[in-house]
DNA sequence: ACGGGTCGTCGAAGCGCTTCGACGACCGCG
DNA sequence: CGCGGTCGTCGAAGCGCTTCGACGACCCGT
């Protein structure tokens, strides 16, 4: 039993009188910021315990003037994804959580304002910021706002910033290396839509400048396609690749909606997969794992972890580093050989 | 230009002193809970909006004794209905806005003690708790507690709660009034996994009792059957049930991860849709709406903004429904005729 | 013209916590 | 044996806001 099951709430004040001392050194024995005898801090523990104390929240940022909360800013308009900002999600409430921090969800569509609303409140100590464009309102505001952000991707201008995200150049070189060991000598890339490259949007164009350069290292031929979304465009992308380049035995895919279709599609287009073409993707593990897909996945937790506890760092006023590119693996499963 | 970007905060005095009144003034020009003229609210309001001035959430939480921040208690352990869910935690926090309240995300995986926390800190003034189970330990809980909570889902006992539901009995009600309609008098359900209800979980009994009900009151045979997760079980236990039924022709699934395998399956087992067999799911729509799968879509949003909607009502101690069952509606597509 | 209501505004008292300065008690050193 | 220096604890002063009671000013009816 924690003494008292609801109720008012128990306050400093409460815990003092029970042990027979001061708030204040009720205060420092939670806080550790001053030496408090062995004995104090025992009986003042014991009775927070006895009591059930849980310090108030709303006071404690009021004369901290730390909330103890942080931003987490999702891209929750419909029709992203969804798997990934989830697990990401995951990841960063639990590490918050290792931190004593909460996590207030917001939502992008909130956009700008909604950072003013919770800067000038001080509702949070600091944001964690997904789905960043590469020119994107938000950012120039968290410098002006001197809000301590961390950037989940990276924008055009990342100066003064942390961000982290995924080594996509890395991976885009991983998935060449694997194709090439296995001996293929003509390879292929078939990458995000067309708008993402005209977008400029970092992660394809970074992708695309790993797979060429590990080409042209390995001595192996590449080529690189955009690919549009939905099943039919899918095919129809997949089937003018490989009329224009028949001999590519190695297939790099990085589009996770392009994923199911090019699998289904290889066999109807006169491929078998591994025997005549190998498969290799950019995507999370849910989608490839299932299919017994070779991928190199998307690290939601890591990036959620390291988000985190780069955005700690910044709160403590240490340090950090601009950009965080996190290591990609390759999982080897049925589709490459 | 907002007055000052970043810097110092703007407090209550700041835009007392700026309109040439008392704090107090200012206060209650915000709240209206007193009636100011209108040459002062327009003053206090004007100098509102050149300072930028926003409350400071901790200070208003302390005084006030509500912190404008309600729970929101996700299952995030990996593996769940995700983009339901996603949707949901969408309309949750756009209704709180609307309501001038902020979400706080918190995972299931903190449990009771996560509502302790939570409570005894003040941090929120309300709950939504998704994912109830039949024996939810955090029910009583929230009881105990005194915590205002909204359960998304119903437990065995909803006595003193407030619970928002798709009503599921009636969603296959619908399902086989649709088939009847359409001339089937041999209905098969594909349900959820043995497990789910052998757990006893609502939804999934519910669903059962009224496609069983509807089927005896029209008249038209209905044979039920769980189904497990995976490609390769739904395959498995498709066949089974056509084998032991082969002249049924109007099939309800209910099971997120079946509708895929069903579909693909049917085919292979010599049976065209809708030609041969009508497939009518309940499911997310998103998934159904690529394959023009009839289904009855579970209505996450509608969900959402119901549940916030009750809570504010909770919030300000109005009654609210025990138990409120939302309509299902079905969608007419293309795999049912 | 005067008492009784509003109406609009103000000042002050907290809300529960952190933090700063102060101050005994006790230590070891010369 | 007395003096400076920790060490451990306390009291008080806010943090920025809401809210309560008070109090002029004004309007009404008579």
């Amino acid at each position: 039993m924690t003494g008292r099951g609801s109720g008012e709430q128990v306050t400093i004040a409460d815990v003092a009188r029970h042990a027979g001392v001061a708030a204040s050194t009720v205060s420092y024995v939670l806080s550790g910021k001053r030496t408090i005898s062995a004995t104090t801090r025992g009986r003042v523990l014991a009775s927070v315990r006895a009591l059930g104390y849980h310090p108030n929240a709303g006071a404690r940022a009021l004369a901290s003037r730390k909330a103890n909360v942080i931003a987490l800013v999702l891209p929750l308009r419909t029709g992203m994804q969804v798997p990934v900002v989830m697990r990401f999600a995951t990841a960063v409430v639990t590490t918050a959580r290792r931190y004593d921090h909460d996590v207030l969800l917001v939502t992008a569509d909130e956009g700008p304002a909604g950072l003013h609303r919770i800067a000038g409140s001080a509702l949070v100590d600091g944001v964690l910021l997904m789905d960043v464009e590469l020119e994107d309102s938000r950012v120039p505001l968290l410098r002006e706002l001197a809000l301590p952000g961390v950037l989940i991707g990276h924008p055009a201008d990342s100066t003064g910033l942390a961000c982290v995200d995924l080594d996509f150049r890395r991976a885009g070189e991983l998935c060449v290396e694997h194709l090439a060991a296995a001996g293929h000598r003509r390879i292929a890339l078939l990458g995000a839509p067309a708008a993402v490259y005209d977008r400029g949007t970092g992660f394809a164009h970074r992708t695309r400048a790993g797979v060429v350069a590990a080409a042209g290292r390995l001595g192996v031929d590449a080529v690189t396609r955009p690919c549009e979304e939905g099943p039919a465009a899918v095919r129809r992308d997949l089937a003018a690749l490989l009329a224009e380049h028949p001999d590519v035995t190695g297939l790099v895919v990085q589009n996770e909606s392009a994923v199911g279709p090019v699998l289904a599609a290889l066999p109807l287009l006169g491929r078998r997969v591994p025997q005549d073409v190998s498969v290799v993707a950019i995507c999370p593990d849910e989608l490839a794992e299932p299919s017994g897909l070779t991928c190199v996945p998307v690290p939601a937790e890591e990036v959620g972890r390291q988000a985190v506890t780069l955005l700690m760092r910044r709160l403590r006023d240490e340090p950090v580093p601009e950009v965080t590119l996190l290591e990609p693996r390759l999982t080897v499963r049925d589709t490459s050989g």
